[in-house]
RNA sequence: GCUGGUGUAGCCCAAGCGGCAGAGGCAGCCGACUUAAAAUCGGCCCAGUGGGGGUUCGAAUCCCUCCACCAGCACCA
């Protein structure tokens, strides 16, 4: 089987070698070219990669590629996100140094990219635990140090008792770690914090001005952000005039529905309202019981709610009625202020607790007629609410905030449910805090001077207890950058995060050794075009990278407001109904696949098996399927190889008669501007292929790319296809004879893929129908190649082959670098076909002649009509009743009207 | 529970505006080639679009409703 595929294993490594010693994919900035930054998620380097990696860089590489044959000038880096966890544990394990491993899995996988054959810039390489990149994230940790935006606290964290360290929020996933999934327990901690929370609003407000994020995308941090608009107030404690309870509420309208309050069980205000010991004795056992809830516990849906009644009453400021106060587990004291107003009649959590508690509920909005339900929170007029009665929900609410204003009492609030940063992470293989923390002057920031603080190599790695730099004496003493008194170093590295939140900075001058990046060449490719990456990163990479460039701008750095103008995310790979796992024992090893198959076929079934956003079922089968499909690609070149190298280029008009048409208007010959039937121009081109990128990529002469000259269009225009329209008898399934000739119908064929594939490929990443569409394209070429051989003049025959065979190649390109390089130098052009530029159609080749119409008879098809493209109305609709096929539909009917639709159908509608 | 997505042939997937349910691939079947098989070339079979209702001359597509699966969020006041 093997023995007839094509010489992949020959041609890709060459042709590798031949792109880097060409540098082909090396690139400066350059003013006169418009640019692309085209990004995929950099790795983790674990060692080897896996079948995700191969389809997001193959997602990547092809439109890298495509945008080069566009005129771009194309960014397209890698490099290795090396900083992490596993290192720390395999050094933990087998006693291999962090950065040895590291390094070796760096070497490794460069290796099984390269043989991807993927047109990296491989000159901008970096790897995050390089202290010349890491240094300038310490820099700009000392300048947030500077503006508040980094601080440090004592909080309670989410620690991983498996990977001995803290985790954002984010990065607890249902309770449990996004690594190790370990369950995450609470703990106390000093850490350092960046202040995103400070962005809250910015990051939430461009979610709407990033048109080129997937929606799913953008709700899902929508949703991590969690902005809730409402109003804050006081709550005197009934007989303690220094005590107010401070509550927050979305709800302001509904408080004279309130007819108890909640703290969260820690609230500190507790301990000042509990009366006795025997109270204080109660709470405390409360909170113990509370305290015991593992995180899952907690988040598992519709427990029961638990609360404890307290001695103290508080006053509703509106009614001024006393009214309960309880603590109660299912108010939180990270969000808001750690106390609630409770409205049961319109909020369900206060309803089933006043249920349990035996509370009053105070129905404050009316209920529609028939409402049967509990808590109601729908719309509707107020009731019971003094003097907010017979105001809607919006004006009750600004009224009702206006009297807490007014009266001293409280204000407008916006609350988030995102929380900073936390990126103090006491492990070793992670970037120092460059903070010292001195006896006599305090924590003070480290001197730019003295940049990088460079993490030791000689640090023992038991994997138990606190950081691991702690126990490293000669890391940990220092000068003190202010007095040059003894002070201790941090211990804590930054979260891997940090480092992945500009690493597509860095890529505009990796070699920057004056800052963190060169301005201009920031300037120059900033912000990057297309970004591809799994969805799991969806609010965590994506979230922080996002606030991370708005700090950087707000520092003087960069001016992009965002960094990824348009995101691909795409899906998993599937094999066998779950994800690919060692422990699922469904893993498809690229390496091996690559040997097998050759890496374009690989890429190419990546590409075609599924749309890029939806999860790839592997299927090896289909990997077969690809493979096939290159070496029919590959075998009718090679057979026809001397007719084709002989054959007058498709550049060159071989039968031409001189009556073709002139070459249209450049405009006219956009890939997408072109209309495909012929009919009715949508509209023109602006949001279509073409108008995506109009910055002056000039097409290939369309002119020029025409190849038959027999040209039937000029000649007498036939009687509308009457006589064939009424030959052949019986069912519609009868195929009608074409009047086009085949030359022609194939060269519609060529252009109309032309279209197809470059639409698919820059409206909706539809790889797999473009793939689908050059697949056509081949059988039409192998069907064209055997039918024309006495029906189409020698000459044009041989050009149009030839122009099928370097369309096919073009189109192919960036899907499968390698054998279409080589074929490309096989019919004897000197060029890479990367330097090519992309096909553009030839409005002339798609235009149409005539149509295909159905006829249907009461909605069900009928019979067929041939007819010119354009077609009067009338004409067709006495060419449709007429028709040997559909008359006996007709015939003892009467019909009652017939709808024609221009160049698709006819549908004669009848009643009996 | 809320939000988003998906549901089309044995399988993976197509069908911009409502207009012939099928482009492509896989699997299967039949020919051709072959001593034979593989490979290759050519051809064929297969669903009425998750269920129900509605709008329409016409619905995979629009509306209502229900179901299944996937993902995200979830005592967020």
């Amino acid at each position: 089987m093997s023995s007839d595929r094509y010489p992949f294993r020959e041609i890709e490594p060459r042709w590798q070698k031949a792109w880097e010693e060409r540098k082909q994919f090396t690139v400066t900035e350059d003013a006169s070219r418009p640019k692309f930054y085209c990004l995929e998620m950099f790795p983790y380097p674990s060692g080897r990669i896996h079948m995700g990696h191969v389809r997001v860089y193959a997602i990547g590489d092809l439109l890298a590629r495509y945008k080069w044959m566009r005129g771009y000038n194309v960014l397209h880096p890698m490099g290795w996100d090396a900083f992490g966890l596993p290192a720390e544990n395999a050094a933990i394990e087998h006693g291999v140094h962090p950065a040895i491993w590291t390094y070796e899995n760096i070497d490794n996988m460069r290796t099984q990219l390269r043989r991807m054959g993927i047109s990296y810039d491989w000159e901008r390489e970096l790897a995050t635990c390089d202290p010349s990149y890491y240094r300038w994230e310490q820099l700009v940790f000392i300048r947030m140090l500077e503006r508040g935006l980094a601080y440090r606290r004592r909080s309670t964290v989410n620690w991983c008792p498996s990977c001995q360290t803290v985790l954002a929020n984010e990065q607890v996933e249902d309770g449990r770690c996004w690594r190790c999934d370990s369950e995450v327990a609470p703990k106390e901690l000093d850490g350092w914090f960046f202040k995103i929370t400070a962005y809250a609003d910015e990051l939430l407000a461009w979610c709407d001005r990033l048109p080129g994020w997937p929606e799913r995308v953008l709700t899902m941090q929508r949703n991590w952000i969690g902005r809730s608009e409402g109003a804050e107030f006081d709550l005197p404690v009934v007989g303690r005039p220094d005590l107010s309870l401070r509550v927050f509420t979305t709800r302001p309208d509904t408080v004279f529905g309130m007819t108890y309050a909640v703290l969260a069980p820690e609230h500190p205000l507790v301990d000042q309202l509990v009366g006795d010991a025997r109270e204080r004795a109660a709470v405390a056992a409360f909170r113990a019981e509370v305290a015991r809830e593992s995180e899952i516990e907690r988040l598992a849906a519709d427990r029961p709610k638990r609360g404890l009644r307290l001695s103290a009453r508080v006053v509703n400021p509106f009614s001024g009625a006393a009214i309960p106060l309880f603590i109660a587990d299912y108010v939180l004291m990270g969000y808001g202020t750690g106390a609630i107003m409770a409205v049961p009649g319109e909020d369900q959590r206060d309803w089933d607790f006043a249920k349990a508690h035996g509370l009053a509920i105070v129905e404050t909005v009316a209920r529609p007629d028939g409402w049967a339900g509990e808590a109601y929170t729908g719309d509707g007029v107020k009731i019971n609410s003094g003097f907010l009665d017979g105001l809607t929900i919006a004006a009750a609410k600004r009224k009702a905030v206006d009297w807490l204003v007014e009266h001293g009492l409280g204000e407008a609030r916006v609350n988030y449910r995102l929380r900073d940063w936390g990126i103090s992470r006491q492990r070793y293989w992670g970037a120092p805090i460059p903070v010292l923390y001195c006896d006599a002057c305090g924590m003070v920031p480290e001197a730019e001077a003295n940049l990088p603080v460079v993490l030791p190599r000689d640090v023992q790695l038991s994997g138990k207890g606190a950081s691991p730099l702690a126990d490293a004496a000669s890391f940990v003493n220092a000068r003190c950058p202010g007095c040059g008194g003894r002070a201790r170093r941090e211990t804590d590295t930054m979260d891997t995060f940090v480092e992945s939140s500009w690493y597509f900075l860095r890529y505009c001058s990796p070699r920057h050794e004056a800052g963190m990046f060169d301005r201009a060449a920031a300037e120059y490719w900033m912000p990057v075009d297309q970004y591809i990456g799994g969805i799991e990163h969806a609010v965590l990479h994506l979230l922080y990278a996002r606030f991370y460039t708005k700090v950087l701008r707000d520092l003087g750095l960069v001016r992009v407001d965002e960094p990824f103008t348009a995101l691909l995310s795409q899906g998993m790979v599937i094999k066998d109904g779950a994800k690919m796992s060692k422990s699922k024992g469904n893993v498809v090893d690229p390496d091996e696949l690559i040997r097998t198959f050759g890496a374009d076929t690989a890429r190419l079934f990546s590409l075609f098996a599924a749309p890029p956003e939806k999860d790839l079922d592997w299927n090896d089968h289909g990997v077969e399927g690809a493979s096939r499909f290159l070496n029919r690609v590959w075998r009718f070149v090679l057979a026809h190889l001397d007719a084709l190298r002989a054959a007058p280029g498709a550049a060159r008009p071989a039968a031409a008669d001189g009556k073709g048409a002139s070459p249209p208007g450049p405009g006219a010959a956009r890939p997408g501007g072109a209309d495909r039937e012929g009919a009715s121009p949508r509209e023109p081109g602006a949001a279509r292929a073409g108008g995506a990128d109009r910055e002056g990529v000039s097409p290939r002469e369309p002119g020029a790319a025409r190849a038959g000259g027999a040209d039937r269009e000029g000649v007498s225009p036939r009687e509308p296809g009457v006589a064939r329209a009424g030959g052949a008898d019986g069912g519609g399934a009868s195929p009608h004879p074409s009047s086009i000739d085949p030359g022609r119908a194939f060269r519609r064929t060529i252009h109309e893929t032309i279209v197809r594939v470059t639409d698919d490929i820059e409206h909706d990443f539809h790889f797999n129908t473009a793939v689908s569409a050059v697949m056509e394209l081949v059988n039409a070429l192998y069907a064209f190649e055997t039918a024309s051989l006495d029906r189409v003049p020698h000459g044009e025959r041989l050009a149009l082959l030839r122009e099928a065979v370097e369309t096919t190649l073009l189109l192919l390109g960036p899907f499968c670098p390698h054998v279409t390089e080589e074929l490309w130098a096989q019919l004897g052009h000197a060029e890479s076909l990367f330097r090519e530029p992309w096909p553009a159609a030839d409005p002339e080749a798609l235009r149409k002649q005539e149509v295909t119409v159905v006829v249907q008879v009461d909605g069900r098809v009928r019979g067929r009509l041939v007819v010119d493209v354009d077609a009067a109305d009338d004409r067709v609709r006495q060419l449709a009743l007429g028709d040997d096929r559909v008359r006996p539909w007709v015939a003892a009917r009467t019909v009652e009207k017939v709808v024609v639709v221009p160049n698709r159908l006819v549908n004669i509608v009848t009643r009996s």
